[in-house]
RNA sequence: GCGCUCAUAGCUCAGCUGGAUAGAGCAUUGGCCUUCGAAGCCAAGGGUCGGGGGUUCGAAUCCCUCUGAGCGCGCCA
């Protein structure tokens, strides 16, 4: 719909500039909107202020230029007028509205989203990557189901996305969960045991080493290290990521791949990146933590860096901060990165590194990375060391999801592994069911923080917003099914005649279809955005509408003797239902055709 | 101390690359069910968009500054 009037609009422009009366070389960019007052119109346009310096008139006059000379070869326009500082405000032939609910119903779930993989840009969405030490729990949530809307609207924007899971399973916290295992597995033998600082305390430990030691018994109790570390460990992330795929799948959210970091230390893909960056020149050995920053930090002494002064014994180090072109800084870090350390060991960042490089050779037109706050300080680490590279940094994207605070009964709610007092999403979704839980997180932007009522969404009550959206389509449905039984069935998209659907005439009607007319735009600037967020909010309106014109209109029903009306009002319910359920499978949420009633509170 | 993110109604949050009178939900108050779902609707109250400067036809939105909050600042991962 707004793609019609943007028709008349370049080719009144291009019309004007043909004649003479206008003198331009390109229709700079300009917005097409829905005026928030309807006085002003059905579309607004600000061309004409955008336009007004490039043309050398005054927006007034371009404005009223614009209108004399319009091009509206459809026939769709039945006024435009020049309004406020410029605006064009223009109003549409009902028509127009009514074609709307033909082209959703033409066009079923899958209206507003483009062809499946139509654009021919290869996507990959990074995230949860949940370290295999432990379960899912709350504090993944957010980053677990933004990852997931982010890739089903860029999907839906026509993408050929692939969802990506990296797992940490190198390193010395998975050794640490292997020692645990081990002992755990000693105890089941009757071996006392003293767990160690830093080991993991909860019950899926004492869980998976059950299972171990029912797979091979007392084999590996006698064994030296080197012949049961290896194996716990394996035990360990096997059992783990079965149940962070369970757990996510009670999420409604799977990846294509999983990624083990291990795989990159055995193809040796995390040591030759280093000797790429040693060959490109962008290294330095350094001694005692002599590493070259920006300017001159202070440190507090309570630092971490100090805290661990002992342990900083140099090796070699990535220019991350420090590399210059034209001998200016044109990186983000503050202070260069160890890459490998005195004893030639690779650190964290360094199979990072290697695993972005490896993203990058896989050729994806974007990459998207889904993080948590705290992990935030590592953006520019992995940008310096993908520039460093040679690789496009636009091409590689971060969504930093602000850290969730969960509170219950006012207080807050620790969720830490270490302590095994951790609140696992699994728990979450028992109790408040996965729509609920996808639906909070995806009400706010990634950048807001927000506090986590556990208390809130435990009540199904007007607290969970959700219920307001599944009732609005659950409302379509029944008003479809209500049809069919008074005998008077919609008719279908095929069957249904212009001459029903020029019964939708009121605002009300008009306005709803307009809205969803733009289901497409909201997917693209979404998906452009990586902002799902946008997708709700959109559902919301529209929802919101259709409970209004519904109980407006009690006393003139969709479905009355009226058999043309009726059909036209029933085809829009039909649209309405269709919009609706594309967007909520966009977001993830089930679109149901029927809910029960709540429980009476007394 | 430095960096990132943020500050909008009593609370939780939207506000699209600057646009016309700043919105929604919850909460509060008052209305609306003999009819297609009242998990709904209508109405009211509630705002110097954290403070101050700047940019321009025009700023919640962009820039600077101050204040306040969260996160980060390890050769852990």
């Amino acid at each position: 719909m707004k793609l019609l009037v943007r028709e008349v609009i370049d080719e009144t422009l291009n019309a004007l500039k043909a004649s003479g009366a206008l003198t331009f070389d390109v229709i700079p960019p300009y917005n097409i909107e829905v005026p928030k007052n309807l006085e002003h119109g059905d579309w607004s346009c600000n061309v004409a202020m955008v336009m007004s310096k490039a043309a050398g008139k005054k927006p007034g006059d371009l404005a009223e230029l614009i209108i004399k000379g319009l091009v509206d070869r459809n026939a769709i326009v039945v006024s435009a007028e020049k309004a406020g500082p410029g605006f064009l405000n223009f109003r549409l032939k009902d028509s127009v509205f009514q074609a709307v609910a033909r082209e959703v119903l033409k066009a079923g779930l899958t209206f507003g989203r483009n062809k499946p993989k139509s654009t021919g840009k290869k996507m990959l969405v990074e995230f949860v990557s949940a370290n295999p030490t432990g379960p899912v729990h709350i504090g993944h949530a957010r980053g677990a189901f933004m990852g997931d809307a982010i890739s089903r609207l860029l999907d839906a924007a026509g993408h050929d996305v692939t969802r990506e899971f990296y797992i940490n399973d190198a390193g010395n916290q998975v050794e640490t969960l292997g020692r645990t295992i081990f002992k755990r597995y000693q105890q089941l033998f009757g071996v006392e045991i003293q767990l160690a600082e830093g080991e993991y305390p909860a019950e899926y430990v004492i869980e998976i080493a059950k299972t171990w030691k029912n797979e091979v018994g007392d084999a590996y109790l006698n064994k030296p290290q080197a012949e049961w570390l290896p194996k716990a460990i394996e035990v360990g992330i096997r059992e783990n990521l079965k149940a962070i795929r369970s757990t996510l799948a009670m999420a409604n959210i799977s990846h294509d791949t999983f990624f083990s970091e291990a795989t990159l230390h055995t193809a040796g893909k995390v040591t030759s990146i280093v000797d790429v960056y040693k060959a490109r020149g962008v290294t330095y050995e350094a001694t005692e933590g002599k590493r070259r920053e920006k300017g001159d930090k202070v440190r507090s002494e309570e630092s971490k860096a100090a805290k661990y002064a002992d342990r900083q014994l140099g090796g070699t180090f990535l220019m991350t901060a420090t590399y210059q072109e034209n001998e200016k800084y044109v990186l983000k870090d503050e202070e260069d990165r160890i890459i490998l350390r005195h004893d030639g060991t690779p650190v964290y960042l360094t199979a990072d590194l290697a695993y972005h490089k490896e993203k990058f050779d896989r050729g994806y037109d974007l990459m998207v990375d889904v993080f948590g706050a705290d992990h935030a300080g590592h953006v520019p680490r992995i940008q310096s060391g993908m520039t460093l590279l040679g690789f496009e940094q636009k091409k590689l994207q971060f969504v930093l999801v602000q850290i969730v605070r969960i509170t219950q009964g006012g207080e807050e709610v620790k969720v830490s592994k270490r302590k095994g007092t951790l609140f696992e999403l699994a728990d979450l979704i028992d109790e408040a069911g996965a729509d609920v839980c996808r639906f909070i997180f995806l009400m706010k932007s990634a950048n807001a923080q927000f506090d986590f009522d556990l208390d809130g969404v435990k009540k199904q009550s007007k607290d969970n917003p959700v219920f307001y959206f599944q009732m609005g389509h659950a409302r379509c449905a029944s008003v479809l099914k209500k049809a069919i039984e008074k005998g008077v069935p919609f008719v279908g998209a095929e069957a249904l005649t212009d001459a029903q659907l020029a019964r939708l005439v009121l605002p009300e009607e008009k306005a709803m279809l307009k809205k969803m007319s733009q289901l497409g735009d909201v997917v693209a600037t979404s998906a452009e955005k990586l902002e799902p967020h946008h997708v709700l909010y959109f559902c919301q309106e529209l929802i919101a509408d259709f409970h209004s014109y519904f109980t407006k209109f009690r006393s003139d029903p969709i479905i009355s003797d009226d058999v043309d009306k009726t059909q036209g009002r029933l085809a829009m319910v039909a649209a309405l239902k269709h919009t609706l359920a594309s967007a909520f499978g966009i977001l993830g949420i089930a679109a149901p055709e029927h809910m029960e009633a709540p429980a009476e509170e007394e």
